[in-house]
RNA sequence: GCCGGGGUGGUGAAACUGGUAGACACAAGGGACUUAAAAUCCCUCGGUCGCAAGAUCAUGACGGUUCGAUUCCGUCCCCCGGCACCA
């Protein structure tokens, strides 16, 4: 019965009733379950994509079954570069290639059982779809937070386009690994920064998030509470270097500055001296080195004296000007005060330009001088040579010196943040137009919301060039009436970013086919937030600080009434061949579809599951899935063996049940209880599974005494255990399941039944196993039953030859009686 | 370096708030059924000692707390993930 044949009936069956349909303002609880999108990449599904898939439809099909109205959609994260580079070697169009592998994927999909409400689909490179993206994009350009600036962005050669900054991995791109060069282009950004606080305080509401994820976020979003104190450079311009840092109170501590070499200052202090020229190359030769190199704390430290001083404020000291690699301009302020004694970097600088290390924390009661220093004492202590604050602790030193700064006017308290805005331009086809005019009279002109949407022509000629969109060499679509004057103007010609296209796809899913707006927002109303998201951990930061970013802002628009769009998150674990992510490029891909083909889809879904909790990482591997096979098949024939009992059965009644039947019946609830649980808790499907394989193997052991055998109780029992053997297991294996269940004579899908309840009255056993221990070695066993009392149960155990043994000559010191857990005399 | 997560049989893994370590499976070995094979069913299956009953050791290592520790505490080793010249 593992045949394709049965697949295919159900399969066909649940589609024709369209019984996994989400009915919006169903009088329902509803439950929005949701995976994370997939690119059509066009590879067969393997594994990887499938054990995620198969998570959100267990999940969806068991909410189904608590009487949930469920919404469990699916749709493509269509557009992005991969559709590009596979078209130009296939030479085919992008849009051909992308719906071409939508309709295989789809398929494949439906080929595992995975029940979604496919008439909710949306697919991203689809106009409909993304006239709401460019819809988007002019909201946030009237709101201020889409923004146009000239500035040295992210470039990955390979893709020949911009990224994020939350694109590049280690100095790489993301998607090719490439290593990731600059370049100076003008940029779309939009301003995620007038939302880092937001962001970073909502954290706190995600109670349904990993902490991993959240914390992530957290590092990412990098607050960091400092002060920013002005160093005067010594000299007639009378220039203040402002310096950001978080450790003030190391500031008598101050030997040098330093500052990026391309830091404007920099600049204009050298000039026309003989430093001007060093400077230069050095900057030349920084450029040159890769953001990897730069920024690595592997890399040499290096620099060069500017031939100039500045000013400590606090002690009036003068240090020197030095410019290093190992100071960027992006963060902070660009330039930093060095403190060698106390930041390592400082130190290993110090070092090697023998500059001096001047020690102003001292652990307490101990006596450094920076001389002995072998490296930098970066925690707390007491602060010394450091003028009136002398013999303060540093955490309050930190505090006062703050003050003092801010009252004497050359210092002020500052909060910083690492998170930048998002560049969102990409000089790619494949991809969302940015709806923007440029007029010689006017200026930036939005496209009019009533002209949108700004359609993607159709080319032939999509290669990327490099800096410039492919775009920009069709003329049709560059050349434009001016919406404002009328007059001549030119389209912007890059694309945006894919991560804009799918930070709001949950939204469209709760109202897919609407043609007036974005969605209607009653209809978020009713479905929004997830209640469900599952994913993988490689988006903890890119779509998922996007796709909150997004949701705050349309709480902003009044468009939607949540600011925060998952409430609960899953983060599946990766499959794992050879110790690698699964992926095409790599060619250690494990296809699902030979695997369904030779022991249908049930199988390969129980097996998924069964081999480990889906939170963990699985190295693959085909070994155990035979279990699974013999699993579904031992249920299956059990239950044919027994369909002949079922006649003219009755409801359990459990009060009534003789002693046997009784432990028959706490068995059964005692598995609906446990695989509920693993379920609902924590998604442990695999010790779910694993309750049901002991509860069959028990009812194949299970044999009632001879004169209940044909009784009305023991058939009835029989029944009741299989139909909910059958419940419980149809959101791992629904073909099966829908089979068995119509074979229990069930006219209606499996799915439209609820669920067991555990009778709670019937969970505990009558007789309970006792271990029994001598000084915490267990000596022996003993079967007590709920009535015991403890002087009974005591002599019982005593009793036991291997305990009298042990105990014999002994002195007891203590009995540590735990009722229906354990049993420990201790002895001497 | 910092922050997470982890280390349990030949393998994937179980073990609730400290209470019988290894559930459930896979693989392996033995047996039954069969002309034979497949399928199915039964038995064994962490190490050592023992004919056995049993004893004893065993959850990365070493200590500690406890009647009792895979679970709590300390020190250390290894693996995975994230962050990192961020001032």
């Amino acid at each position: 019965m593992i045949s394709n044949v049965i697949d295919k009936k159900w399969q066909k069956f649940w589609e024709d009733r369209e019984l996994f349909k989400a009915e919006d303002f169903s009088g329902k609880p509803k439950y929005y379950v949701l995976m994370m999108f997939p690119y059509p990449s066009g590879s067969r599904l393997h594994m990887g994509h499938c054990k995620n898939y198969i998570i959100g439809d267990v999940v969806s099909r068991y909410k189904k079954m608590q009487g949930f109205n469920v919404l469990h959609p699916m749709g493509w994260d269509a557009f992005g570069l991969p559709a590009e580079n596979a078209a130009i070697k296939n030479n085919i169009h992008p849009e051909e290639w992308t719906y071409k592998n939508i309709r295989v994927m789809k398929e494949q999909l439906k080929n595992i059982g995975i029940c979604y409400d496919w008439s909710r689909e949306v697919a991203t490179c689809s106009p409909d779809y993304y006239k709401w993206t460019q819809w988007l994009f002019l909201k946030f350009y009237e709101k201020g937070l889409a923004y146009k600036k000239k500035k040295e962005a992210n470039w990955c050669p390979k893709c020949l386009t911009v990224m994020a900054n939350e694109e590049v991995i280690d100095g790489a791109c993301w998607r090719c690994k490439t290593e990731v060069t600059k370049k100076e282009l003008d940029q779309w950004f939009y301003k995620i920064t007038a939302y880092t606080e937001r962001l970073l305080e909502d954290i706190k509401k995600l109670k349904g998030w990993p902490e991993k994820v959240k914390t992530m976020q957290e590092n990412w979003i990098g607050k960091s509470y400092g002060v920013e104190v002005d160093f005067k450079i010594v000299g007639p311009a009378a220039d203040k270097i402002p310096v950001y840092t978080t450790r003030v109170d190391t500031i008598f501590g101050v030997t040098y500055l330093v500052i990026a070499p391309e830091h404007p200052l920099a600049q204009k202090i050298v000039k026309g001296t003989k430093y001007e020229v060093p400077l230069k190359e050095f900057t030349a030769k920084l450029k040159k080195q890769s953001e990897i190199s730069r920024t690595s704390d592997l890399t040499e430290k290096e620099g060069m004296f500017l031939g100039a001083y500045a000013v400590n404020p606090f002690n009036g000291e003068q240090v020197p000007i030095y410019a290093v690699n190992y100071v960027i301009m992006e963060y902070g302020t660009g330039a930093v005060m060095a403190v060698p004694a106390h930041d390592q970097r400082d130190f290993d600088f110090a070092k090697k330009y023998e500059l001096p290390v001047k020690v102003v924390i001292q652990k307490e009661g101990s006596r450094q001088e920076g001389k002995d220093l072998a490296e930098a004492y970066v925690a707390g202590g007491v602060q010394v040579n450091s003028g009136e604050f002398n013999g303060k602790k540093n955490t309050e030193a930190m505090v006062l010196m703050a003050d003092y700064a801010e009252k004497n006017g050359f210092g002020k308290k500052t909060i910083k943040y690492k998170l930048r805005d998002w560049l969102i331009s990409r000089q790619r086809y494949w991809g969302a137009p940015i709806p923007v005019i440029y007029c010689d009279r006017c200026g930036i002109v939005p496209v009019p919301e009533k002209d949108l949407p700004v359609k993607l022509p159709f080319i032939a000629d999509f290669k990327p060039t490099g800096g410039v969109s492919p775009l920009a060499s069709v003329k049709e679509f560059v050349e434009t009436d001016c919406p404002k004057c009328g007059g001549a103007g030119r389209r912007e010609t890059d694309t945006m970013n894919t991560f804009i296209c799918s930070s709001w796809y949950f939204l469209r899913y709760c109202d897919p086919k609407n043609n007036n707006e974005a969605f209607d927002p009653k209809k978020t109303g009713y479905w929004m937030p997830v209640d469900q998201y599952v994913g993988g951990i490689e988006h903890a930061i890119l779509h998922l600080l996007y796709s909150r970013f997004f949701t705050k802002f349309l709480f902003d628009l009044k468009l939607v009434k949540f600011d925060e769009p998952f409430v609960n998150l899953f983060t599946q674990g990766m499959v794992l061949k050879d110790g690698q992510v699964m992926s095409k490029s790599k060619g250690n891909t494990v296809e699902a579809e030979p695997l369904i083909e030779k022991y249908g889809a049930d199988t390969v879904r129980g097996f998924v599951l069964f081999a480990a909790p889906p939170e963990k990482e699985l190295e693959w591997s085909d070994k155990g899935i035979e279990g699974i096979s013999r699993f579904l098949a031992r249920v299956e024939r059990f239950i044919a063996a027994a369909l002949p009992l079922f006649k003219d059965t009755r409801p359990v009644v459990p009060e009534k049940l003789p002693k046997e039947l009784k432990t028959f019946y706490v068995n059964l609830n005692k598995t609906v209880k446990k695989v509920k649980e693993d379920v609902e808790k924590d998604f442990h499907f695999n010790t779910a599974i694993a309750a049901l394989m002991e509860f069959v193997n028990f009812l194949y052991v299970f044999a009632p005494p001879e004169e209940q055998k044909s009784s009305v109780e023991y058939r009835s029992l029989l029944k009741l255990a299989v139909e909910d053997v059958v419940l419980l297991l149809a959101p791992f294996t629904p073909h099966i399941c829908e089979e068995l269940w119509a074979g229990l004579g069930y006219k209606e899908s499996v799915f439209l039944h609820e669920l067991p309840e555990a009778d709670p009255a019937f969970i505990i056993e009558d007789e309970k196993e006792v271990p029994v221990q001598v000084n915490g070695k267990l000596r022996g066993r003993i079967m007590l039953s709920g009535g015991t009392s403890r002087e009974e149960a005591l002599a019982l155990a005593r009793a036991l030859p291997a305990v009298t043994a042990s105990m014999a000559g002994k002195k007891e010191v203590k009995v540590i009686y735990i009722q229906d857990k354990l049993i420990n005399w201790v002895v001497l």
